[in-house]
DNA sequence: TCTACTGGATAGTGGCTCTATCTTAGAGCT
DNA sequence: AGCTCTAAGATAGAGCCACTATCCAGTAGA
């Protein structure tokens, strides 16, 4: 398979999967001369993976790259994951001390988690002290709810995700499904809210 | 107050008032003469917006325009909220029908909201019909329990969002909660899977 | 009057993701 | 063998966005 293949396969210009090349997030093809070189179905593979990370979940070249390197060196696939969550998180941009809201902590309790310090922790604690600061309020049982249902999604997921796939599956699902429940919640929130503020504001304007 | 004087108040640069000011995102100051204009307190708000709707909410210049001539045009409140859902939500931008999965259609009944049509419900149409299509399995209570916290957080939130506040800080705590809520379930998601993989796949390595 | 600073207009910067062009060289057909 | 077509590789440029720096002129305060 040679470039314009390549390219017809993935629905990718040529110019895209050659700045891929260059930028180092593809692997170069089997160079079979001067001019021609082949490329294979992981390249196929790959080349999805990285237009995923880049459409879907909207990553910059350069973190798209951090993980795939990783996966390139074939580390476990708990450390790769961990990374692909430290990306789409967004941490390491936002240094400082972890918060000392124990919020998080005691979601971790309650669901029974394995009490183990990670980076997905300290970033919800961080989360949830920067809304107190922002003056928004959680109800007191709301991260009760919200973890209760990210709780039974979570091992649903990773079910699908890591049921003996490759590697460059893994990350794909692990990143999409992430952003992709985010969204859904997103949605979901801001139709729960049209419900609400129907009935709140829309009785006001014209009262029965 | 001159431009100087806003710039310190609010933390902006003044090259970049002036940027919003050429953008039409903040009304020109009253201008006392050809080289002295003065500023109120209504353009501190209106800039402290901007700032979070840049700095916090991400969103471009362009659509934050919108909302603010929207809210400047006087429309109702209710409007308002809807035109910042869309684009939170960034709708708009994918064109194209409604897809045929009424899942929404059930949560609405399910959670007894209004049955109106809205932005919000197609969005949610939509986006479950795009993760149907990425293969991203939904177990079958997942939008139960879902839509059941997202529940409990709008009513609470929206008496937030509309207390009597003026219409810029409704806009403000729309588009932050929606965002932060969003935010919030990334994280706890985040947290959910490393458990869940925690568990799985930390035995798979060192077992017992 | 002179200086310092302001407001206003215009042009430029920097980061990012591509995209277009140019050159060279082998492939396949006749 | 010769001719044309296209690929690969390298380099430079485009286009977008949110600023930011510069320039000019006018006025306030000394």
């Amino acid at each position: 398979m040679q470039l314009k293949e390549l390219s017809d396969a993935t629905g990718t210009s040529p110019a895209s999967i050659k700045y891929y090349l260059r930028e180092g997030l593809l692997p170069p093809g089997e160079s079979v001369h001067a001019t021609r070189a082949s490329y294979s179905d992981r390249h196929v593979k790959r080349l999805n993976l990285i237009r995923a990370l880049r459409q879907i979940v909207q990553l910059p070249i350069e973190q798209i790259r951090s993980i795939l390197v990783l996966a390139d060196d074939g580390v476990p696939h708990l450390t790769l994951l961990a990374h692909v969550q430290r990306v789409v998180l967004k941490l390491g941009t936002e240094g400082g001390e972890v918060a000392r809201t124990s919020a998080a902590d005691a979601v971790v309790r309650l669901r029974n988690w394995p009490d183990v310090d990670s980076d997905a922790r300290d970033a919800l604690n961080r989360h949830i002290s920067l809304m107190e600061g922002l003056g928004i309020g959680l109800p007191p049982d709301l991260l009760d709810q919200y973890s209760s249902a990210v709780d039974s999604i979570a091992g649903f997921d990773l079910a699908a995700t890591t049921e003996g796939k490759d590697t460059d599956s893994v990350i794909l699902t692990a990143a999409v499904g992430m952003h992709m429940h985010s969204e859904l919640m997103l949605k979901l929130l801001a139709l729960a809210q049209a419900s609400h503020a129907i009935r709140r504001l829309d009785d006001r304007q014209m009262p029965p």
